[in-house]
RNA sequence: GGGAGUAUAGCUCAGCUGGGAGAGCACCUGCCUUACAAGCAGGGGGUCACAGGUUCGAGCCCUGUUGUUCCCACCA
């Protein structure tokens, strides 16, 4: 017998079993015309990012998949890689200089790129290395990174191509800008915070020096680009005004009050500074009255250069200023509190300046469109599908997308501006000569691209494309996305309308949407809180297939989990629980165990039932799978394995292994088979310790990951074997239950009569006298047609077609044991008046199925006869 | 202002197309029974937020109310 550990230590299997999968190639996948090709495409991880709980859950549901559909027998692949993250990286990098004591301004663009590749270099393996130890059986040869050759060239072809449709424009817009990220960004990567604020309201003097309305700002540092007042057309209070000048205070500049139906009567004085320059409304509306754009803040967030005293102040310091020149003048009438909604950099939190510049953008509704008839005509459903809905709306209302950024780590424009006569050329290959005039200055537009414009070619130009691969003819589209919702709009919206525009078809055919991981209170995990789980430091506490179980079981798809110390605990001590079955089976066998001879005749009832269990679980979780009900399936096991295999079938087997009875080997069979399908059940949930179990019984594979998928084998379904188990099992509970309730012991032992009319029944009890004794505590198992010879001070189980009648002499109170059964009197009189209430409705016996009736019946009949069995008992007993 | 989710045991959550409410943890009572005390056996505990409706039948479907979470939206 081998020497295994008592407790389960993942340290010991798991990097080798990782060593092992990878040097045999199981992960790897090829154009193979035999096989059905199942692919999926790794949302790629930043390459500045570490392993987060997000990561996890994100790599776990992914690998349950392709780990299920590569034993089902598909060619699977799941093509990871990583992301350059222009903003992220290119933040970072900024950060790591200035420790050093340097700027972006003192390095040329090409030195800045040399310091780029090399963080990708240092950090852009780590997160690699990370999801490695998760577990994830990617197909690390195909690794792909968004700056790849391959992949650039994809992103130059499609910018291109837009660009040819006319879906790809340069305007001057206000967009957003983080002045500490130094670059335009995107609507979608603006946040928006409340924060508390204050609401200045100041006078504005009326030019003719007559009097002066009142303004209500949140900004009072952009009244120096004011450039008129606008007040609602129907406002009675203000029509005398419109058309008026005013002087605007600490400038010396004359403004319109113009009248805009934008405004609204209700909300502040019913006055609204107009400032084109840094407002997107006020920008709006200046271009409907033809105002002036005044820019007073530049893009550092400081004064420019003409705002006189002003100049150069940091944003909110110049606030404080004007504020208090406002009131050192008596024009600042009143300060409210006041809260109100800031757009802040999701990068780095720092609140977003709208300004007016220009940039390029793709135009949106045209590609929405197709986009939405995908989702809309059921190509690409999302799991669960409520989230269709978040996707319609988004892309329905669909804004312009600003895709330049004022970066320099990315993807360049391929765009090109004539010198001399300001042409325009898009094109793949830098042009030599201008077009239009003939000259040979051409710059480069300095700009790169938003860094999901490459990550929403990923599906495509991780394949190949634009060439025509065999891989994108074989595994593309791919069969499912799996992401958080928080990206939809970022990544998945963007990945459709591309794979539509481009490819001409949906880019996947499920989009399965999970939740965000949160603490234990509910939380957010952020770094401010610094309440994040380190995923590294529960693997190294609790093993690998503990982190992946506690983050699928018992969670439904697309909702957040609450991660606890409590369910890694519970999921560490599952792999303990299995680790021991195992150990027992193991344990029982002969040196070079084999089943090559196993005898029909010598299986038991509790074998049949379990191989029986073992099927109807097999289909369920097929079901549960197809459906993407991943932690509905996986509790499905637990419950399998914990309590009927062990709890109940190794302990139904002992008798039979301890006696070295004909029967042995058919019951080790059993065990091993029981286990070995377990644990493919569980593989693609826990890969470590399912292989490494795996590998001890007895099997034909060289490994789990590509063994066959367990299905459902009608040759070992035994309904009638499973209903005669039941009752000995109902009845050694209700044993054991009494036992307790009496406190007597199972060590107690006593005899037991059992008393039942059916020779079937009969057989089955007699069948079962082992586990009787070794289970409930009998010393002797009596079975017997009638109730003959029952002694009177016996307590007593009734159960559906036996009692059980156990002589416990003076261990028992009588007037106890009439209490309980009274007790279980009413609960079944209880029953049966339910199953009769039923019965007796017209309406039931009318709609109902029939199935359902004739189980109504069946309880019925059930009851009626255990009812009477217990009132017999009681009155027996209380006559003595 | 729109939209979506959610409300089930003390806590955290499951509950498939409607057909007698489940798990983990916590709690109570016994057990170191030769796989496992990270365990075994037994037990207590829920008007499934509230109010209507549909149905023979509702935790599940419909309407409304309340609480709560999130997303979107340019009220200065």
């Amino acid at each position: 017998m081998r020497e295994i550990a008592k407790t389960y230590d993942p340290a010991q299997v798991e990097s080798r079993l990782y060593d092992k999968w990878i040097s045999n190639r199981y992960f790897h996948a090829e154009v193979n015309p035999d096989k059905k090709p199942f692919s999926i495409v790794m949302p790629p991880p930043n390459i500045t990012g570490q392993l987060h709980t997000g990561h996890a859950l994100d790599c776990t549901m992914q690998d349950i998949l392709v780990r299920w559909k590569r034993m089902s027998g598909y060619e699977t692949l799941w093509l990871p890689g990583t992301d350059h993250a222009s903003i992220a990286t290119e933040a970072k990098i900024v950060d790591q200089m200035a420790k050093e004591g340097i700027s972006k301004d003192d390095l040329t663009r090409e030195e800045f790129l040399e310091r780029a590749w090399e963080w990708r270099r240092v950090y852009g393996g780590r997160i690699v290395e990370q999801l490695k130890k998760m577990g994830s059986s990617c197909d690390w040869d195909r690794e792909r990174f968004t700056m790849d050759q391959g992949l650039s060239d994809a992103v130059t072809e499609v910018f291109c191509r837009l660009y040819d449709k006319g879906l790809i424009y340069r305007g001057e817009r206000m967009s957003n800008w983080c002045p500490k990220c130094g670059t335009s960004i995107s609507d979608i990567e603006v946040e928006y915070e409340d924060q508390a604020g204050s609401f200045w309201h100041l006078r504005y003097p009326y030019a003719d020096g007559t009097g002066y309305l009142v303004v209500a700002t949140t900004r009072p540092e952009t009244c120096l680009g004011d450039t008129a007042v606008a007040v609602n057309p129907n406002d009675e209070r203000y029509q005398h005004l419109i058309g008026k000048m005013l002087r605007l205070p600490l400038t010396d500049r004359l403004i319109p009050v113009i009248a805009d139906e934008y405004v609204e009567q209700d909300f502040g004085t019913g006055c609204v500074k107009i400032t084109p320059a840094h407002d997107p409304n006020d920008f709006e509306i200046g271009k409907r009255h033809n105002l002036d754009i005044i820019t007073v803040i530049d893009k550092q967030g400081k004064m420019t250069p003409d705002t006189g005293k002003y100049a150069g102040m940091d944003r909110y310091e110049a606030r404080k200023a004007i504020v208090a020149d406002f009131e050192a003048q008596g024009n600042l009438e009143k300060v409210q509190p006041y809260t109100h909604n800031v757009g802040t950099c999701q990068r780095c939190g720092t609140t977003v300046e709208p300004v007016v510049s220009t940039q390029w953008y793709v135009k949106m509704k045209p590609l929405a469109e197709p986009a939405i008839d995908v989702v809309r005509t059921g190509k690409t459903k999302f799991v669960p599908d409520r989230f269709s809905k978040i996707y319609f709306n988004w892309m329905e209302n669909i804004q312009d997308w600003c895709i330049s950024r004022q970066l320099w780590w990315g993807h360049r424009i391929p765009a090109y501006y004539c010198a001399d006569c300001g042409e325009i050329v898009v094109s793949k290959d830098a042009p030599t000569v201008c077009p239009k005039c003939g000259s040979t200055h051409l710059d480069q537009d300095p700009d790169t691209l938003d860094t999901w414009f490459s990550s929403a070619l990923w599906p495509f130009s991780t394949m190949g494309w634009p060439a025509e691969t065999d891989e994108l003819k074989y595994f593309f589209p791919t069969d499912v996305l799996v992401t958080g919702y928080d990206i939809i709009f970022f990544w998945v919206a963007r990945m459709i309308f591309s794979s539509c525009e481009q490819m001409g078809q949906e880019p996947f055919k499920y989009v399965m949407i999970h939740g965000l991981v949160r603490d234990a209170q509910g939380r957010k995990m952020s770094k401010s809180l610094g309440n994040g789980i380190d995923p590294l430091d529960i693997i190294d506490k609790y093993g690998t297939d503990a982190l992946r179980f506690a983050l699928v079981i018992g969670n439904a798809a697309g909702n957040d989990l609450r991660f606890t110390d409590e369910k890694v605990e519970a999921a560490r001590n599952f792999c303990n629980k299995i680790w021991n079955a195992y150990r027992f089976t193991v344990g029982n066998f002969e040196e070079n165990q084999s089943f090559d001879n196993l005898n029909p005749d010598n299986f038991t009832d509790a074998d049949k039932w379990i191989l029986n269990g073992l099927n109807n679980l097999v289909e369920e979780i097929n079901s549960n799978m197809d459906k993407f009900e991943f932690g509905v399936a996986l509790q499905k096991v637990y419950d399998f394995v914990w309590d009927l295999f062990c709890d109940w079938y190794i302990e139904l087997a002992k008798p039979a292994l301890y006696g070295d009875r004909p029967g042995k080997t058919e019951t080790l069979y059993v065990l091993n088979k029981v286990l070995s399908t377990s644990m493919k059940l569980l593989h693609p949930f826990m890969p470590f310790i399912t292989e490494e179990i795996y590998m001890g019984l007895v099997q034909p594979d060289e490994s789990i990951v590509i063994s066959d998928w367990p299905q459902v084998n009608a040759e070992e379904q035994f309904p009638e074997e499973a209903d005669r188990m039941e009752l000995v099992m109902t009845a050694i509970r209700g044993i054991r239950n009494i036992r307790a309730e009496m406190g007597v012991p199972n060590s107690t032992k006593a005899n037991m009569i059992f008393v039942a009319d059916s020779q079937q029944v009969r057989d089955s009890i007699k069948s079962g006298t082992g586990y009787f004794e070794r289970l409930a505590g009998a010393s002797a198992v009596i079975v017997q047609a009638d109730k003959e010879g029952i002694p009177g001070d016996a307590v007593s189980v009734i159960c559906d077609g036996c009692q059980v009648y156990i002589p416990l002499d003076q261990l028992i109170d009588i007037s106890k044991e009439i209490q309980r059964l009274k007790k279980e009197r009413d609960a079944a009189a209880g029953e049966l008046q339910r199953a009769t209430g039923k019965l007796n409705n017209p309406g039931f016996v009318a709609k109902a199925p029939a199935q359902l009736i004739e189980q109504e019946k069946e309880k019925v009949s059930k009851f009626t006869e255990v009812l009477a069995q217990l009132d017999e008992r009681i009155e027996h007993l209380s006559n003595r």
